[in-house]
DNA sequence: TTGATGTGGTAAAACGATTTACTATAACCA
DNA sequence: TGGTTATAGTAAATCGTTTTACCACATCAA
């Protein structure tokens, strides 16, 4: 059975392919289409099946309501969930999502950029590498909306949404210090984006503000791609060579790994040793004790990601770059 | 700056469309274009970052190189690992994966595979919703490879991918009578597709094997779209209307659900108690005591299910259909 | 009566590639 | 010599839409 095209619609209603498209697109009236044509067009397509091949059409539109989403890794549950918000808000909306992973490499997001592009698809929703800053301007230059998120590059202008990671970080010491802990270290990655160097700074600033040094060896920065054997054995480094009375995990991965570290050292989260968590995850509410977390708020996130593309959709002119920063809230959990 | 297009790459370099096209597609040798057109030709691409154009492309051949993931819920972490490593897998072999969630919803499952459909995806993986026989019974009679996951459904005859649902529901409440469990739950969801009523079958053998009664106000069935405070509350009826000493959960989120019960209710899970969860999750390892649980190979699904796949599209002939069962593993942790 | 306006529609170009069928010349060999 | 084959390449059709420009006829106002 061939699928149907827009000529077999014509030839079976006895009108053009014209009249056809325009019927499709609901420029029926506007274009003086009669309304006895209209119901026989529509009757056939309703009775036939026949859906428009989108590829045609995105040949000749040059745009494919498709909106490219491009995450570091869609297995992490922080990122998981936001998918599954932006598909649904954009899907709601008439758009569909695509989404890759871009393992935080920059030549597979550039790579995933392009094939975005040769699909042409609309907008780009993505939390950035380091590295991928020229291509992101290639994108805007080109007239494409662009929203980042969750990581913003310095050097690039664009629309940007995401936490407000040094305050969060910040307030995390702050709770930390108030339960009179005094050797706080911290568990972080080595990749070079804002997001992280920004818990990085509010973790040094809070020290300092509320009158502690900044040690170096008690901030352990973990190879971004490397396995989690390998984490596990550092972190265990840290805990077994210096005094810890709390720490902060600056992602959600890492908190896991080191939980299992702690577990298996059997090293008790209490009264000595406190800890927190960057981005919340399931298995730190059902811990026993609790793991207290900073929780972005998803939701929002995703609302406000979408809210901006579809604004920059659907302006004609180009609409001034917006950042949104939303607060991160503490859950102190126990 | 407008985009290249192939015959910008001819004007360039004073060639036809033609040659320029055999260039790119490597049919230059046997075409019989000289070693020097094609140098020159290639030369001129790589300076000019042209990239061929894939929606005319797909217009004109049919295909895309996309494969279509359809999964219930990509923020569930069984899925989101599935659907990463298919991508890295996929991607390894020159194909691009666009997945999408259902919801486990017909309609939207519907949708979904229409949208692919116009997008000309080459093959589809499916992890399919009961209703959905007649749909993908039609993409077979398109001829396009079809690789079931997770769930199978009875009236349709496709490849299927999956772990041995049956066998692993048995051997976990065989684990808990030879622990001397006699009051054993299940707390399963209402959703009709076999990989579910193959748990719950499981369940109901292993007790009826070794003598047991099985008695239904011990088996709990949850709406599937139900939200978790929902779930909690029903969970938490099961528990505190019934004397339970074990209690399968036939899903990952579900035993999260009931671990959040059990630890507001301050049920201890131990001697008296004994819990296994079907999907392993983060949260489970490291909770005190650990949950045990069964494991599917993820690894090994999404390799069988590409390995299905590729074999489907590099083949001229249609393929039998193949129902792969790999074994899953029952994981104890104290 | 003429020019403008509205109604109801269509033909054909365009989007950017792939692919089929063709041409022109050279080389070969019997 | 002429017929065949190899070499090097191209023109044009095609995929399925959207969109521009146009046509034919009716109506209306001046």
């Amino acid at each position: 059975m061939k699928t149907l095209s827009i000529k077999d619609i014509a030839v079976k209603a006895n009108v053009s392919i014209t009249t056809v498209s325009f019927i499709i697109n609901g420029k029926a009236k506007e274009k003086s289409i009669s309304e006895a044509v209209i119901k026989k067009v529509e009757k056939i397509i309703e009775e036939s099946g026949y859906k428009p091949n989108q590829i045609a059409r995105s040949l000749r539109t040059g745009n494919s309501n498709i909106i490219g989403l491009i995450v570091e890794d869609i297995s992490n549950s922080f990122f998981a969930k936001i998918a599954r918000l932006i598909e649904d808000k954009a899907y709601k909306r008439g758009y569909k999502i695509i989404y890759s992973s871009t393992e935080n490499n920059v030549e597979k997001a550039q790579e995933l950029i392009n094939m975005f592009k040769s699909r042409k698809v609309d907008a780009y929703i993505i939390s950035p590498v380091k590295g991928l800053e020229e291509d992101i301007r290639m994108l805007i230059n080109d007239n494409k909306p662009v929203i980042l998120f969750d990581r913003n590059l310095r050097d690039v202008q664009a629309n940007y949404v995401g936490a407000n990671h040094f305050s969060a970080s910040y307030q995390s010491i702050e709770s930390f210090i108030a339960q009179g802990k005094r050797n706080i270290a911290l568990v972080t990655t080595d990749i070079d984006v804002q997001q992280i160097t920004e818990r990085f700074e509010g973790y040094k600033k809070a020290l300092l503000d509320y009158g502690l040094t900044y040690r170096e060896e008690l901030v352990l920065k973990i190879h971004f791609n490397q396995n989690e054997a390998s984490t596990i054995d550092e972190i265990k480094m840290l805990f077994n060579s210096e005094k810890i009375d709390a720490v902060l995990f600056a992602t959600n991965y890492l908190a896991i790994s080191g939980l299992k570290v702690l577990k298996s050292i059997k090293k008790k989260i209490g009264a000595e040793l406190s800890v927190i968590a960057y981005d919340d995850h399931e298995a730190f509410e059902l811990h026993t004790p609790g793991i207290s977390t900073v929780q972005q708020p998803l939701e929002e996130i995703a609302e406000t990601v979408i809210k901006l593309l579809l604004s920059q959709l659907s302006s004609k002119s180009i609409l001034p770059n917006q950042e949104v920063i939303i607060p991160a809230t503490l859950i102190i959990r126990n």
